[in-house]
DNA sequence: AATTGTTCTTTAATGCAATAATATACAATC
DNA sequence: GATTGTATATTATTGCATTAAAGAACAATT
């Protein structure tokens, strides 16, 4: 226990400064997300927005994207991109971001094959996965907010039903087919230009090929955000809620389904095809559409 | 600061075992809940069930009630319920699970009428609420998992748009004429005979005039717990889950709607009748009868 | 006018020891 | 056979000092 224990923290201070390269890689993404080019320029306060921060530690990510050499800063001229984030090289600083979700990975995977009981106790998790208190505690906070754990009233805490049942998937496609077309058939539905413009623009961006370097985790994401938006349109938050939280659970099981990519792509267009329907406010039509989108099988984990 | 920190541990002790006159309160709702009456057997290991607790703090919880003159202990007989827990005297007991809720509902307040800004931190609520951090934090935990605030990647929580919107009432009961009818037609539908068994009989005490002694808070609460147990039959959690987190929103302004007496009559009613269609397995009528029963207005608090 | 650079303040995380709360196992009793 | 009584082991919370991280304000630069 000691030894694991001084190991953890002997591996945590080596890496420099863990955080840097976490918000390095944090800003890549978003680069990658929004379709930034080398020379675009990364400015703090915007990145600072997006990302729900102050500038200080935007600071931080973009020195450590220089050191990376993916970035370069210049004296009262901020950093500039100097690589495509699509390019191999910012792939690194990429999976940075990955690595503190390796035990997050791991706890999921074996939530869903049963290899933990639906009821656990701190102390258990802090030694199945070496973690101190600290890091468990954000871990099951985390995993608390996406909704598939719940503290119970005295010790320990019980993963939800929701997950572990090998049913989760298609329960979750029959939720999703009653809330997603009902959000659109709303009296107050409504998407404005800008989004549908946003929305056609990245959707055709991955139809044009960008999806074949983009992982199986942003193509997931990519997915969602594009649903989440949409249903943003009923101007109702609770809708919005309930898909965010099954997409979140969705996500657990989603690296499981194998993504082939020509159904890939007939789902994409699809989302456009749901575009020009909601662009014309054809409110009914897009609904059915989008009910009949989310009924295709086989591409269940993209969807 | 000094001052009211050493003012709130002194108050915190005074009070020789605050935990264990929760527990018998949670205990005493329980039972009124169940609808036991003064003389049934209050067996530990149901309790600890019923509160996913174990042995040990139930015991304290019952020790509690009994120097309440609550409950009465034999050796090796148990404890036994003395006074009904309709009745005036079993009123404190449950005072102080609500004591414990002060300060939520005053955030709860405060965040309904815009007093505090949607994005704070936690030394803010410490200083505002005059509490530990520790008491902030599982304070933060519990909305957290009621889904009305979330944590921001740097310092500090941001509510959730849900609540604060004035409009926030009609768009749950909008989210919900689309979920709960929903969840009755899915193909799988299914309420077993004793679960209709169970919520006809506590259905029709409220009826029978219990409703008068009953508090707003177990009031929602009972309606809640109905709505929940009819949209388990859809057997797919994420119904439940959704459902689950939109009334734990509506609790927050359930408080102020005001309940009139004729109107709950009325409503409970529509429960009844709608258990009877449940029973006879014509779901696509009960689907029809849940969206009418929820789109009927005034009584919007107790739906 | 927008953006970066710098400094200072505020805020929260971490580790640790002491303490409290909960869970478990098994014997005793009805 | 179910339930209670009791002892013991396990688990988590609390308070505190230290340290790290983030935010805010304003000057400097383009």
């Amino acid at each position: 226990m000691t030894a694991s224990d001084s190991s953890r923290q002997r591996a945590a201070k080596s890496i420099g400064s863990e955080r840097a390269e976490h918000l390095a890689g944090l800003i890549m993404a978003l680069a990658r997300r929004d379709g930034m080019k080398a020379g675009d320029r990364l400015i703090e306060q915007r990145l600072a927005d997006a990302l729900d921060l102050s500038r200080a530690p935007i600071r931080l990510g973009l020195k450590a994207l220089e050191a990376a050499g993916l970035a370069r800063g210049e004296p009262h001229r901020g950093f500039v991109l100097t690589k495509n984030p699509t390019s191999g090289a910012a792939q690194p600083a990429l999976a940075a971001v990955r690595r503190g979700e390796q035990v997050y990975a791991s706890i999921a995977g074996d939530v869903l094959s049963s290899r933990l009981t639906a009821d656990v106790t701190e102390a258990e998790l802090m030694r199945r996965y070496d973690l101190s208190r600290a890091e468990l505690q954000r871990l099951l906070d985390r995993i608390a907010a996406e909704g598939w754990i719940a503290r119970l009233p005295g010790y320990g805490w019980r993963f939800a039903e929701t997950v572990a049942s090998p049913a989760a998937q298609a329960q979750a496609t029959a939720f999703r087919v009653v809330i997603e077309p009902a959000a659109i058939a709303q009296p107050g539905y409504e998407l404005s230009h800008e989004v549908i413009v946003r929305l056609r623009e990245r959707q055709q961006r991955v139809l044009d090929g960008e999806f074949e370097k983009m992982t199986i985790g942003e193509i997931y994401q990519s997915g969602c955000d594009f649903h989440e938006e949409i249903i943003r349109g009923a101007q109702n938050p609770f809708f919005v809620e309930a898909l965010r939280r099954v997409n979140s659970i969705r996500r657990l099981f989603a690296y499981r389904s194998f993504a082939d990519r020509d159904g890939m792509r007939r789902h994409v267009r699809e989302h456009l095809r749901l575009l020009d329907v909601l662009e014309l406010r054809r409110y009914g039509d897009a609904a059915e559409l989008m009910a009949k989108h989310l009924r295709r099988p086989l591409v269940a984990g993209l969807s």
